[in-house]
DNA sequence: TTTACTTATAGTCAGAATGACCATATATTA
DNA sequence: TAATATATGGTCATTCTGACTATAAGTAAA
């Protein structure tokens, strides 16, 4: 028995959705879309989409980040599965939750098929979003303090270059909470999880920091 | 519109498996089915089975796990969905692993409806299993492993009073390591998440020790 | 009944990590 | 030149960690 159905017809009890972080000012963000069609239209979401036949869960999901966001080649995991039999209006529907840290200098926003607009919105000023998306999205930000107290993660929230106190500031806007700059830099230095690029920061009325790049020798996700 | 399905006909693309861990004798375990009908008889599995259109996905594995086992009311976690294209034949499914830690003492095995034997297995001497199974073995093994350093879990393997090297025979089970027993009693006592049952082991050919029990106010999971 | 053996339980000590501060350096701007 | 911002480096007491030692309390064998 062959499977009847065609690769590209998509499966309708399971979808994708994600749940994009993204840092600039000190602020982190979350990267949202207005749906244009159907009967969630002109409300806020998750970008998320359908899973087909042809393709596995983590593709669908590479698939879908790229076509709603033009990004590619990114830190891109899966969350969790959220399957409340009422939790999507009028059929069944079990969504895979995605996540992933991009930096939000590095892309610029493309809407979509189906939806009217992208935006980033700081992760505590996020509109009433359509379905469980508020739940997924709550989960998904304790699942990154959760992470991020334990491994090294978060670099690709942050320019190519960075300086320590630009990672600091990251930590301090995912943990929510403020750390002592010198023990800060103490620890990482400890780590050895960064390379000096013996560069200077530039065009700052103060003293300028030194650059930092990751060492993706170190820590591969 | 309504659902037109009915609540207890299946979700045909998504399926549950268990990856459910024992205890015994200093050896960590998993709980393993034999299929009695359909293109996998004879073979090895994971407990698992299908989610209907009317109970929610964990309810589905809560289910699962109870009509398979006889367990209930356990720490029962989410792993992650498994969704290449073709890790199921004849169709596409997608599966959402379950995890669970119990105690191999006190449930007797009860093989279900579709399986003709019911069997725990030392967690490294797993035969070959159907499908992806081994790998989604693996990849719940390696949560357990990871999970165990950084939060106080796995209390559920052991009876409800245990000693402390039992304990530390499951860490060192789970981990596949020694520890040192001073170093390792030491720890645990700072953590205050036990409570000295002021009861000594029995029948033992040498000096008793204490026993102790987890204290439930502290952790919930 | 003494001795050997097994596990329980407690303590020591050096090195690493942590958190709260302090001090100085290097830049810009008033 | 002074005021200011941030960078960078260091101290110090406390806690945590890992390796190791010592003693206690039972059973079992000689």
């Amino acid at each position: 028995m062959e499977n009847p159905v065609h690769p590209d017809s998509i499966i309708e009890a399971l979808s994708i959705d994600c749940v994009i972080f993204g840092f600039k000012d000190g602020r982190l963000d979350i990267l949202l879309v207005k749906h244009a069609e159907g009967i969630s239209a002109g409300k806020w979401a998750l970008p998320g989409g359908w899973i087909t036949y042809g393709e596995s869960v983590d593709d669908a999901a590479k698939r879908l980040l790229k076509s709603l966001t033009g990004i590619s080649d990114i830190y891109l995991e899966q969350l969790k599965a959220f399957g409340d039999p009422n939790r999507y209006p009028l059929k069944r529907v079990v969504t895979v939750a995605y996540y992933a840290l991009v930096n939000e200098e590095s892309y610029s926003l493309i809407p979509g098929f189906t939806a009217s607009d992208a935006q980033w919105f700081n992760v505590h000023e996020v509109p009433e979003l359509i379905y469980d998306h508020n739940q997924i999205l709550e989960f998904g930000y304790n699942h990154l303090k959760h992470k991020v107290r334990h491994e090294p993660i978060g670099f690709n929230l942050l320019p190519a270059k960075f300086t320590l106190l630009q990672l600091q500031e990251l930590y301090e806007a995912i943990l929510e909470t403020r750390l002592d700059k010198s023990n800060f830099r103490r620890k990482l230095g400890k780590m050895k999880l960064l390379i000096n690029c013996k560069e200077k920061q530039k065009d700052v009325s103060h003293r300028a920091a030194a650059l930092f790049k990751f060492d993706k020798r170190i820590y591969v996700p």
